[in-house]
DNA sequence: TAGAATCAATTTATCGATTTACCAATAATT
DNA sequence: AATTATTGGTAAATCGATAAATTGATTCTA
């Protein structure tokens, strides 16, 4: 016996009442339109008894609102990316939104599918790192007056909120440590990729090694969800390359990656190799030597992201000026790429 | 200029037929309904044309469906939950359904809310890790035929499919491992928790005690999203019981943050301790002496979860069996326990 | 005292789809 | 000849909510 779910019209007629008179009170325009407040109390009473609870479906169909934020990453399988997520769930959650997340891929169809499904969902804003294809879809969106927030990279043909971190700046700043430290055949192993943060990583690496008069080393890997297609690449690339004195990894899965191949190959760190990863990890802290990473401000790139979308939720005016904010990494020195931790772990 | 999107009347009417054609075509149903093949195709072109794309919202209104399925983990930034929700978005969109996922942080009111949500969302399935206090919520869904599948734990009083490892016999085999190494003082630190997994996790490390003749040295911490919290008791109680020689974490959180305090307080492992932790994690196979740990088979208990989900969705016929699957551990045997670790390590 | 305003709701339209019930014309069966 | 099926669709009801328009009784205003 299934207890059919209770709509507005059964308590409505239940109650002998109008459900236009049930839903303006549930909505708390009671004063408003005048309801007396006999009928007021008698209405909510009778609802919390049943345990009533309108259908958010058909609230959605007739106002276009859902309190639903779609939150697209690239693999929530990802530290990075979970961080974030759960980070922006809270917060969210906190502020009478739900979340509903999933991951992209970096797959343009597959993006624009999600989208597409977000849109015909009513959610009521979007948070989205966007894979390189889908510039069309986020303009759709904004010409739609739709509220978007991008963020880890951006497109810079197009006027949209976002909160990216300054990837550039960060990689030089690391090159030009190992630079300092006196190692000169460094390489830069990173992810093959269009997307703006990856490239910028790239930049900020080649102007470092271009102003010190080096030759770079630059070993691009396709990503593969299974990490053991991405191995092979990387122990070919040092196999070939065995003179290297410094590596630099694009992303934390490249690194985690990469430690392992390191490991394989029996190339010690920091005597043969200094390490430095891009993103922060548990296995860079508590890694023997530590590693350098260039740690992004997890929490700061979501509450800013959040922030930025809950503020264009709130001002019913479509306030036009987007946001664009670049955060500053965190280059947190560890042994892996220290000259003087190479001698501690000489002696 | 907002391009209103098109909806199925304004397709009618530029075709100059009935809205009810349309959706008989769209929804395959024109041969059924004796339409003519000359119109289907008009219609098919005519919608393809102008890209029109039914409102899933209103769709889900009229149909009860809604092809989503409802996935709730406990922490989306816990890897363990993260590659398992990952595992299950893959396998359901290639079976044109989509996943939105969240956390419940085991807060059982946060659950309760999600449900409700999901539930009025009409997802078309649910999978959940669930915290310990929905029970009648899940017994709620049951009841009115809802297709839901848990995993990683289940409630022994309600009949319900679910997908879980065989926690007991792991932490059994992982405590006879370390007493056959002829460990004697083993410690068991674990979450504070009432969930069937972590209970049985907890009896399977009592178990193999008792059958040894040995002493329990149990440390239960309490979760909290920052791991510094979970830290200090940690330290404290390693601090308090210098003598043991061996420790079995009970998470992968609880390991690597184990693992932190133990290289902050100078123990070596596995000279100091020997070291085992439920859950793989790429900080145990790079930490050094890499970690043994009890591997939950990520990909199967995914597998098996969404592919019993899905044949409930298929069978239109509301079967009656709940499927429970119980699958095996991995203990995958690394140097962090063994004893051979520790002569190659001294030498 | 006619007309306007207020009150306290109600009736009806709407969101965008699916589903049920029906129709009129012709063909087939009893 | 009367009934039933088939054909190729259409009109109206429905899902469960919100929004706009309306109502009938009373009270205020000019």
């Amino acid at each position: 016996m299934i207890k059919k779910k209770l709509s507005i019209v059964d308590i409505a007629n239940k109650l002998n009442i109008s459900k236009t008179t049930v839903s303006f009170i549930l909505n708390g325009r009671a004063r408003e339109k005048r309801i007396s407040e006999e009928l007021v109390e008698r209405v909510l009473k009778f609802v919390k008894e049943v345990g009533y609870k309108p259908n958010s479906l058909a609230k959605s169909l007739r106002t276009g609102k859902s309190h639903i934020i779609g939150l697209m990453v690239e693999n929530i399988a990802d530290p990075f990316f979970a961080n974030i997520a759960r980070y922006i769930e809270d917060r969210a959650y906190k502020n009478g939104y739900r979340i509903i997340y999933c991951s992209t891929d970096n797959d343009a169809d597959k993006t624009r599918d999600l989208i597409a499904m977000f849109r015909d969902r009513h959610v009521d804003g979007y948070i989205i790192a966007p894979p390189v294809g889908v510039e069309e879809d986020i303009a759709e969106l904004l010409k739609d007056d739709l509220p978007v927030v991008l963020f880890d990279r951006y497109f810079p043909g197009i006027d949209c909120s976002y909160v990216v971190t300054d990837n550039l700046d960060s990689t030089y700043t690391a090159t030009e440590y190992l630079v300092e430290q006196g190692y000169k055949k460094i390489a830069f192993i990173t992810l093959e990729s269009h997307q703006t943060q990856m490239q910028a990583r790239l930049d900020g690496y080649k102007k470092a090694l271009e102003q010190n008069n080096l030759n770079p080393y630059i070993k691009e890997v396709a990503f593969n969800q299974d990490v053991k297609y991405m191995s092979e690449p990387i122990a070919d690339f040092l196999k070939n390359n065995k003179d290297l004195d410094a590596i630099i990894f694009g992303t934390n899965r490249i690194g985690t990656c990469g430690l392992k191949v390191i490991q394989n190959l029996d190339i010690r760190i920091p005597d043969d190799v200094a390490i430095i990863s891009f993103d922060d990890h548990d296995v860079f802290e508590l890694y023997s030597p530590s590693i350098t990473a260039i740690a992004q401000p997890v929490e700061e790139i979501a509450a800013n992201t959040i922030n930025i979308l809950l503020s264009k939720l709130d001002s019913s005016t479509s306030n036009i000026d987007q946001k664009k904010v670049t955060l500053q990494n965190d280059l947190i020195y560890r042994g892996s790429s220290q000259v003087n931790a190479k001698l501690s772990a000489v002696k």
